[in-house]
DNA sequence: CTGAAAGCGCTAACAT
DNA sequence: ATGTTAGCGCTTTCAG
């Protein structure tokens, strides 16, 4: 491999002079720089990343920590995320947190010890970070769904949970469904307390009381999905059983699917059934289910453009050190209702 | 953070004395190994990862390139490499060539600029790679459901998918069926051969005569599944139509599972359906899909380890170049039969 | 068994 | 605008 000395030696210049045409430098002679472009190229010159690294103290990688690169979310976040950065230079290393927070602390310091240059850190650990673990001098990092300690901001890709529930419930609402059930994930969950309040918000708009019976909770699972439903379904006194279901995410509403024709009923004939994130099985099934897309991959392509925009702006405050300004950036994605055959008008 | 500067002086050794002692170097006195090994843990000493690759021309990381890791298939395989990766202090940097060549190489250029320790291939693109691409001085690779130039042995963690299409299509024959239909994949694809060669043999196996019209090809999609199966029950003559489809994928089981339907039939009643790969779908459709695991996980995991003891053992051969002994490991995975309900007896 | 010192390849001050 | 030079933090000869 040729090293910066040949390239200094092959175009009559010193090094100092082809690290500065090669980093653009805007004091280069434009004849000097073309001659060690062209010697730079000619001779196949790649500068060595580590070797930089060593200096600027960042090489041109970023991290990405997720709960499960296995689950369906996770890996189209990945995919996205790894789309942009290779478009960009950057490599990036996958880490799988497990929503431990003693993993993600690990991986945090090995990230760091490696000079990554940036961190996408998605899903929060079951356990809160110390405060300010990742603001001590760290690369820049962009969460996505997920928040950093309030106060301070981070930049975070968000989804409005309490607006894609209002979408999806509202779906149903508008098929003529008065009796709508919803099954939310844990209570303890990031977003429970949000979907929830999007639910309500569905039922406020199209003048549908609020009925605590119709809601009910499960762990995302099938089985929690089915059970979740059969409860819903088995709903007695005046009122009666919800004639539609909306669940908090696809595979619960697999679940209530089954629980539904467990108890001789179809789907949507007798019961409506919306899911939620469209996992690809969603349009595999009979009847193919309606849902509420999350952009996941998007998403992921998002959170690296905004990294990328931190990574430079944190180069560009080398000595302008211009107090963080525009920071707080928080974008949110919009999902999208994906109409199929397992909502069907009342 | 504290460098190896800080453990020496400290210690009141040389950093040379440090290195050695932390790096487990035999000739260290143990009373001055302990020593540094104490005053390291004191200051939460950790050797910078890239001033240690800079002399040594490798970091605790290993690139892993997928064709995709969005795909059911590899993103398994990602989480079983990265599980034991970690386990080990290995950092992975993932990257994605969408099967082609030219993102391939471009990968392998930038990993091995930075000085990834090893390297995991899965999945072939869909050129061939110029001979040696690899080989040369790179650092030590292995290979998972790809095979390296003919010659040059890879070590590899491979499938034996005449077998296992061997054990796919036994089973429907053990259910009775005597006119099975096998759905591959494309010709050109890399096992398409061995796939077909484990469908005679279990046919043979049976004593049921090999009848070329009972043979289809499809894409891997539903779709193609769909348009497969649908010519295979459209077959007329003396011997009519298939009683039992197996197919090179989950996903094709699954159109071929509504193609039945399309006739008119029902699985398993009419026609038993069997696919192959065991993606999570399998065990969400109604009635669940008979099919055979790929252990992904569990190969990526083999294959992180394979590549450990490559890599241990290139470290070993600093001085003492014996002669790449013991090599050409190449491991086949077994795989495994899941009955569910998809195929039933004749 | 240990110390001294020479780099690994690059960037960034500091001169000029 | 460009050359010189001092590191970045570590491993590894080479001496002793």
């Amino acid at each position: 491999m040729a090293t910066i000395f040949d390239v200094a030696r092959e175009a009559g210049v010193s090094t100092g002079t082809v690290s500065r045409a090669l980093n653009h430098r805007p004091e280069v002679d434009p004849a000097t720089r073309t001659r060690v472009e062209e010697v730079a190229a000619r001779l196949g010159y790649r500068a060595d990343p580590l070797a930089r690294g060593m200096v600027t103290r960042a090489t041109a990688t970023v991290g990405l920590i997720v709960p499960d690169v296995a689950s369906p979310f996770f890996h189209e976040l990945a995919r996205g995320v790894e789309d942009v950065a290779s478009a960009h230079g950057q490599l990036v290393v996958l880490c799988n947190s497990d929503r431990r927070l003693d993993k993600e602390l690990q991986y945090l310091a090995a990230l760091r010890a490696h000079r990554v240059g940036g961190l996408i850190l998605a899903g929060a650990p079951h356990e809160a970070p110390p405060d300010g673990e990742l603001k001590e001098k760290g690369p820049p990092a962009v969460l996505v769904i997920r928040r950093g300690p309030p106060g301070a901001r981070w930049p975070a890709v968000l989804l409005d949970y309490a607006a894609a529930v209002r979408q999806q419930v509202a779906h149903v609402l508008a098929l003529g469904h008065r009796r709508v059930g919803y099954v939310n994930g844990p209570p303890a969950h990031d977003n429970a307390a949000a979907r929830l309040a999007g639910y309500r918000e569905a039922l406020a708009d199209a003048g549908v009381g609020f009925d605590a019976q119709l809601v009910a909770e499960a762990d995302f699972t099938i089985e929690g999905g089915y059970a979740a439903a059969r409860h819903l379904l088995g709903l007695e006194g005046s009122d009666g059983p919800p004639t539609a279901l909306a669940l908090a995410n696809d595979y619960m509403a697999l679940g209530a699917m089954q629980a539904v024709r467990a108890r001789g009923l179809e789907v949507p004939g007798d019961v409506s059934v919306v899911g939620f994130d469209d996992f690809v099985v969603a349009r595999l099934v009979e009847p193919r289910l309606t849902t509420v897309r999350v952009p996941m991959r998007e998403m992921g392509a998002r959170a690296m453009r905004l990294l990328l925009g931190e990574m430079e702006r944190r180069r560009d405050r080398v000595s302008g050190d211009a107090d963080d300004v525009g920071g707080d950036r928080e974008e949110f994605v919009p999902t999208e209702l994906v109409v199929r055959e397992s909502a069907a008008p009342r």
